[in-house]
RNA sequence: GGCUGUGUAGCUCAACUGGAUAGAGCACUUGACUACGAAUCAAGAGGUUUCAGGUUCGAAUCCUGACACGGUCACCA
């Protein structure tokens, strides 16, 4: 493989550090940019950090270097210095054949197979209650960088643990047992996790309507007599008391827990209930996931894992970096990892939330043999991954070097914080069905599809407010905590999603014209092309950063780069699209390059976007 | 309180990891459809990058210290 053009111009920058200064060229690094957009040229090397091995100013370095390089580099057609800033122009006939030959190729920026294998871990909802908007953003993550990591060569496998056990479903069972009379998601016409969702929901209103009454009681207010400390009302106490009485006082609470005690006993008519209401939420997740188009290679269940890493804590203890105590609990002293002690193994031998991750990890590591594994998982578990990592390289695991916290800030409202409690959770399904329809009135006001069938109609209208919310929300960092405003994500304007899609719609409704104009068109003369125009040049060397680009994405897991990519690119297409003619260009050679021109943006465009689950439609 | 993240235009976000005059979009003002699609383009206005010091040719970025707002510090999941 042939050396790319930064590699190339460093080497050629070192080689006149060796000969014009008779000092190790090899020894120095190369500050090489992009050349901003108001200079001429593509590549800058900045000559500030030279001026030690030079002793020259700046403007005389970058100088001798511009003549050097334009003498000895190929690809070097011409220079220029500003304030000690070298800017690099290449030759237009570079760019031409790095289109021709690579760019409109399909397959562009998809890096050969690597041969590793990468677990990627995300959505893993709990079945009490339907998705929200949290896990969208946790979805539309995970996915991105699946798609990235593969598209940079990794064998990829996308996976979800399913918390599918414990006290909260257990609520959602017990509330449908004492007030849902028998009714299914059939018969009440709702969908399925949407219908559990409510039998949770009603089981807190319950809850708190029995709490409320019980302060009133003797019992409750001796317990705020004992309980409180000086001064506190009521109100603050009790609000913070809640828990507690669940546990200690609550008739609802004891049900509830009795169901758990029941299920872990595997109690035959709880299991089945059980069975049942997970059933349900599951195809409703499945109609989310579908909507949202993703799916996984292997489901993981809480109930199957929870029971597991009880062998790693035996390996811990036999490597002596886990330790017993007296009361027979097992714990892990971190301190000198800047992290707590953390206890693994309860004094009765029952296992906790991180033991069962432990577990879950090699058996991961055992299906798959993936030395990489990914956790999109919000950042306020960051602590948490913190020590299973730790915990898991203390283990000496084979892949414990390759475990990475995609930590992703989580997602307010304008209004603050979104609580389940307060009812301010944006659902999943809600959320897509207001952005297609937003998207069909749009749709409807430019009549641009007409004539197409209603069934092609709806796809695309589907597919345009779908890249309208996935967008939005893919390209903010994942580490920043964002606020997203429903207003804004069904914006189609400007940096969104339906932008990228329209110029990828020009790009092929110019090719469509070509078509219709018949076969006048001779491709081959594209070669034959002289005089980029700037814009131009401005596309083909974006095209060129790309397959650099999508590997600095996926080694950073960042899928907000690529969304950024492809705003920029399209919005260079479509100020090419404005400047220039295509079809009706000076030359038949023009006519000819800048249909391929279109072809290789339209290409790349469609595989960005492509990574971040979103389709680009042909009409739109 | 310890650890940790964030703080950039009215709002939502960038800034190639220390480089040039801190960039986009939304909103606001103005211009461009008889031209391959105006979900577009062009122009204007909008900034002491929270504050104060420091490091150097050069700081939004690194260091120190404040301030503000999150997160987290369970034998919960």
């Amino acid at each position: 493989m042939k050396d790319s053009l930064p590699q190339t111009l460093e080497a050629g920058v070192q080689a006149a550090i060796s000969e014009l200064y008779a000092a190790d060229g090899a020894a120095q690094t190369i500050t090489l940019q992009a050349t901003r957009k108001e200079f001429e040229g593509e590549f800058t090397v900045v000559t500030f950090p030279l001026t030690r091995v030079a002793k020259k100013k700046p403007d005389e370095i970058a100088n001798d270097l511009g003549v050097y390089l334009k003498e000895h580099i190929a690809e070097v057609a011409d220079y220029n210095v500003i304030k000690g800033f070298l800017n690099l122009v290449i030759k237009d006939e570079y760019w031409k054949q790095f289109l021709l030959d690579e760019a409109a190729v399909d397959g562009f920026g998809q890096a050969p197979k690597n041969g590793e294998t990468v677990v990627v871990e995300f959505s893993s909802p709990n079945t009490n209650k339907p998705l929200h908007l949290g896990h969208v953003r946790n979805i539309l993550l995970g996915w991105s960088a699946s798609q990235l990591l593969e598209m940079a060569g990794y064998d990829v496998k996308k996976v979800q643990i399913i918390n599918d056990r414990g006290i909260a479903i257990c609520k959602s069972m017990l509330a449908w047992q004492l007030f849902g009379e028998g009714a299914t998601p059939e018969s009440s016409g709702a969908k399925p996790d949407h219908f559990v969702g409510g039998y949770y929901v009603q089981f807190e209103q319950k809850f708190q309507e029995e709490y409320k009454q019980w302060q009133q009681t003797d019992e409750g207010q001796a317990v705020f007599q004992k309980s409180a400390k000086e001064g506190l009302t009521p109100e603050v106490f009790f609000k913070g008391y809640s828990k507690k009485y669940f546990n200690d006082y609550s008739k609802l609470g004891e049900q509830a827990r009795e169901m758990l005690l029941k299920w872990e006993a595997n109690d035959t008519e709880v299991r089945a209930l059980w069975g049942k209401m997970n059933g349900w939420v599951y195809s409703g997740f499945e109609e989310t996931y579908a909507a949202l188009g993703v799916n996984f290679d292997k489901l993981y269940y809480e109930s199957n894992t929870y029971v597991l890493g009880k062998d790693m804590v035996d390996k811990g203890l036999e490597m002596n970096v886990f330790h017993t105590r007296e009361d027979g609990s097992v714990f892990a002293d971190l301190t000198n990892a800047k992290l707590s002690e953390k206890t693994l193994m309860r004094a009765d031998g029952t296992s906790i939330y991180i033991t069962q991750d432990l577990g879950t990890a090699r058996l991961r590591y055992d299906d798959f043999g993936a030395k990489r594994m990914l956790y999109t998982v919000a950042d306020e578990q960051n602590h948490h991954f913190a020590t299973l990592f730790e915990l898991l390289k203390r283990l000496e695991e084979p892949y414990a070097a390759g475990l990475y916290h995609l930590s992703y800030g989580m997602v307010d409202l304008p209004s603050g914080r979104m609580k389940s409690r307060e009812g301010t959770v944006v659902d999943a399904d809600d959320l897509m069905k207001e952005v297609i329809h937003e998207a069909r009135l749009v749709s409807q006001e430019r009549a641009s599809t007409q004539g197409l069938s209603q069934e092609d109609q709806d796809a695309i209208v589907q597919q345009i407010g779908m890249a309208a919310l996935k967008f939005h929300i893919i390209k903010v960092g994942p580490q920043k905590r964002m606020t997203f405003d429903p207003k804004e994500s069904v914006d189609m304007q400007g940096q969104t999603g339906p932008y990228v899609q329209n110029a990828y719609v020009r790009t092929r409704a110019v090719w469509r014209k070509a078509d219709e104009k018949g076969v006048d068109v001779d491709l081959s003369l594209a070669k034959d092309y002289t005089n980029l125009a700037p814009a131009e040049r401005e596309l083909i060397n974006q095209l060129y950063g790309y397959p650099e680009l999508v590997k600095t994405a996926a080694e950073s897991y960042d899928p907000s780069l690529i969304a950024m990519f492809c705003y920029e690119l399209a919005k260079n297409l479509h100020k090419f699209w404005h400047d220039h003619s295509i079809l009706s260009a000076e030359t038949p050679a023009a006519v000819a390059f800048r249909l391929q021109l279109c072809k290789a943006v339209g290409n790349t465009l469609q595989s960005g976007m492509g990574m971040l689950g979103i389709q680009v439609p042909e009409r739109m």
